[in-house]
DNA sequence: AAAACTACCTGAGTGC
DNA sequence: TGCACTCAGGTAGTTT
């Protein structure tokens, strides 16, 4: 499910609620998850949450004796609700608050985690070798150009590649690589600076454009309100295998990337 | 070192 | 209805 714009419409939506309140109680109901929940987390009683923040698709829970990592996987969800509300099937994790709402951590397919650290969360294993993120002045064509030297891999996957940039998985990859008309086949290296300033400007601007939107609901992304993301709407080329290109009308086709669904139009993207 | 592939898991959709 | 099959916003770990 969720790429950087769902992940950090999720911290924005929650920070508001969650930020200076303090833990009444931690409910582990399933601990299976990519990794086991850690057992610390049932400690967390009585502590307040100081920080929400985001480092790649990693949400960054702070408290004054440690972090609570968080990965939403494919499937994920967090939101803050009435704990009246009935839970559902695969609310995995509740969290309520002093102010008597409660955080519910959702995932049906449990390829996401919750982990504690007393350390730097940057530090932490997970996080440590990740590359920069996409918003930052430190992802540039520059970086990129310097980064794809001898690769042979296609620029799609590439950009794909968490030591290389951060957050942008298959959904914006095909968009962003589609509005800077460049083949998602194309091996990386092959890629000229020119153009990577195209490509790494249509990153930034279609995450930016998505972040607006509340991200892209497809199936199960939620915001933390429970209602859906709205950028679906606006998707040019991603799952419209067939359809027509918004620019010239050739049908938008579909191929497999690294084990990927990749959409492209074979004649603006070359 | 880097590329290719496997694995984790549930649910929705399709075709017979 | 039911079964078998494919596919899905991610990414660590293993093999080539």
């Amino acid at each position: 499910m969720p790429e950087l714009p769902e992940v950090e419409t999720t911290c924005r939506g929650i920070a508001p609620h969650v930020t200076g309140q303090s833990i009444r109680r931690i409910i582990i109901r399933e601990a299976r998850m990519r990794w086991p929940v850690s057992p610390e987390l049932k400690e967390l009683t009585g502590l307040t949450i100081l920080t929400v923040t985001r480092r790649a698709k990693y949400i960054l829970i702070t408290f004054d004796t440690g972090t609570l990592i968080l990965h939403l996987g494919m499937s994920g969800s967090l939101r803050v609700i009435d704990p009246a509300v009935e839970l559902r099937k695969h609310d995995h994790v509740l969290i309520s608050l002093s102010n008597d709402l409660e955080l519910r951590y959702h995932d049906p397919r449990r390829f996401g985690c919750l982990l504690w650290t007393e350390d730097d969360p940057n530090q932490h294993e997970l996080i440590r070798n990740l590359g920069p993120e996409p918003l930052s002045e430190a992802f540039s064509a520059e970086s990129l150009k310097t980064a794809a030297v001898g690769r042979k891999t296609s620029i799609k996957q590439f950009i794909m590649d968490g030591k290389i940039v951060v957050g942008v998985g298959n959904i914006y990859a095909c968009e962003a690589l589609y509005r800077a008309g460049i083949h998602p086949k194309r091996k990386a290296s092959a890629v000229s600076l020119a153009r990577l300033r195209v490509l790494t400007e249509e990153i930034k601007a279609v995450l930016k454009r998505s972040i607006k939107q509340g991200g892209t609901t497809l199936r199960d992304f939620l915001r933390e309100d429970g209602t859906a993301g709205y950028f679906k709407q606006q998707l040019t080329v991603y799952d419209r295998e067939g359809e027509l290109c918004l620019s010239c009308e050739s049908p938008i086709k579909r191929i497999v990337l690294g084990q990927r669904s990749t959409y492209f139009c074979p004649t603006c993207q070359k």
